[in-house]
DNA sequence: TAAATAGTGTCTCTAAGACAATATCTC
DNA sequence: GAGATATTGTCTTAGAGACACTATTTA
């Protein structure tokens, strides 16, 4: 750096300009078992996502992604997985960035941008972690959602955790410079705009899953095609035939050797994923 | 809104929390034409990007792409299109979003986060733009753009314009969350990371172009499959066999009829987009 | 042996890559 | 007619969807 750069930044005061508050927020997912296996029946499975219930306003009493603002001293990503540890004790293995959200009403108390991240949990990283609670945060659970299109092309996404069921109804446009957005029609429960930071997410999600990247996260180590398959099934809310399932999926995997034993069907290869 | 959530409001002060400089920066796509064509030759196109030259530090002398800070007034989208028509008058037909870059270095000035769009602009209305100076930019130009894999596996990016020739040395990482980057080996002429963020942009533009997308907004209304072809070809860096693009391309096209002529060869069909 | 899940094989259809061949304009 | 570009057709291969069938475990 040169004399006249040198003397240019011990000039230069940032506060001149006006200034935008910065967050993350963060969508993880989880793969959870449902209720009533048995010796022979395995348990299904379902998709999930962690919302926080805000305890303060705005939006006080409504469901949120867990986030919050940027620090001086971490970068979009950092910022993201220490929100996600904060607000939850669990340490993100995989992140994706989805978006930037800049309404300008979209947070009541100031201007907010918002960068959306994306995260997949393991159901053991999930058995492991204690759902913490922030400053802001009275609560937070695990809701099972569900991301599909009516009969008039809207979206629809639902998120269930036991007798709370929060919803919201969405069309999809392009903007005025040919961008995709979901922009949301009905709300019922989520605060500021999480709905539609929620639809981009579990879109992207269903892509990256659908090409064999994020899908592992969501599983241990060693799994079976099955356990495969019902992931791919539950993200991407459509029923796939094994036999054509199977046969795309051994490009990305490595066999074992070992089986799974003990249940009253049919052992298993099990797999890891390949290199 | 109800009383407590008004009363919150009122208390609140935004200026409590720390906040990070907002901008964005826009990479500009266009094609020119080559020189060097007759009656029967037709001219060769390339690929083009917009920069333009610092005036001031930091990176005083060094290429930067068009962008600048967000205002209080308008969306991230909003302010690259502003942005984009006060620095060069062109204005935006399409805008994606690329990426945020959100280095802790990244600008010598403060901390600044970046959020990264892309452009496409159509023969026709580069005719029209003028090239403005903003107010820190002394002078602006399109550089025939190059994005290539050396034999290590790292890629290689050069700017050409004129006897001006700006080029980057960079590798494909994933970081520590599994995130594609583009990392910085070799800087020569760009400023700030924004070899980087030309690097995502371009890897953006061939996904979107080989579906079909973005590609038909550097061409005029009416097209032949060869202009459209050329135009996949500058774009991938890859040359393609006319007869299977033509293949995949008509269930994109509508034919319109009219031919072109004048030509020291065959007359080819013109084509619109498909609705 | 019934229930449940695991795994194999095959037929069809579509899309993509390679490439040969033909068509049509201007000078 | 030569040069240049446009257009059509065909052969082959890879992959996906549908579906029938076989295999292996436990109570």
């Amino acid at each position: 750096m040169n004399q006249e750069e040198q003397q240019f930044l011990e000039n230069y005061n940032a506060e001149q300009y006006w200034k935008p508050s910065v967050t993350a927020d963060i969508a993880v997912f989880a793969i959870q078992r449902e209720a009533g296996a048995t010796y022979r029946l395995d348990p299904k499975k379902k998709l999930c996502l962690l919302l926080i219930k805000r305890g303060a306003p705005p939006f006080k009493d409504c469901w949120a992604l867990p986030g919050g603002f940027l620090r001086e001293t971490e970068t979009m990503t950092e910022c993201a997985a220490r929100e996600l540890y904060e607000e939850t004790g669990a340490e993100a293995t995989v992140l994706r960035h989805i978006g930037v959200f800049s309404g300008l009403k979209r947070d009541p108390r100031t201007r907010v941008i918002s960068n959306a991240f994306l995260s997949v949990l393991s159901e053991e990283k999930l058995e492991n972690m204690k759902i913490a609670a922030g400053d802001d945060a009275a609560y937070a659970g695990w809701f099972e959602i569900q991301f599909t299109q009516g009969k008039k092309g809207e979206y629809l996404l639902t998120l269930q955790h036991d007798d709370i069921k929060i919803y919201s109804s969405m069309k999809k446009i392009k903007n005025k410079y040919g961008m995709t957005e979901f922009k949301i029609l009905k709300n019922g429960g989520f605060a500021f705009d999480h709905a539609e930071i929620i639809a981009s997410a579990i879109t992207h999600l269903r892509y990256e899953t659908k090409h064999f990247e994020l899908i592992f996260d969501f599983l241990p180590e060693k799994f079976t095609l099955s356990d495969l398959q019902e992931i791919e099934e539950r993200v991407s809310g459509k029923t796939l035939l094994a036999s054509n399932y199977r046969r795309k999926a051994e490009n990305f995997l490595t066999q074992t050797g070992e089986m799974t034993n003990g249940f009253g069907h049919r052992p298993a290869r099990l797999f890891t994923r390949k290199k």
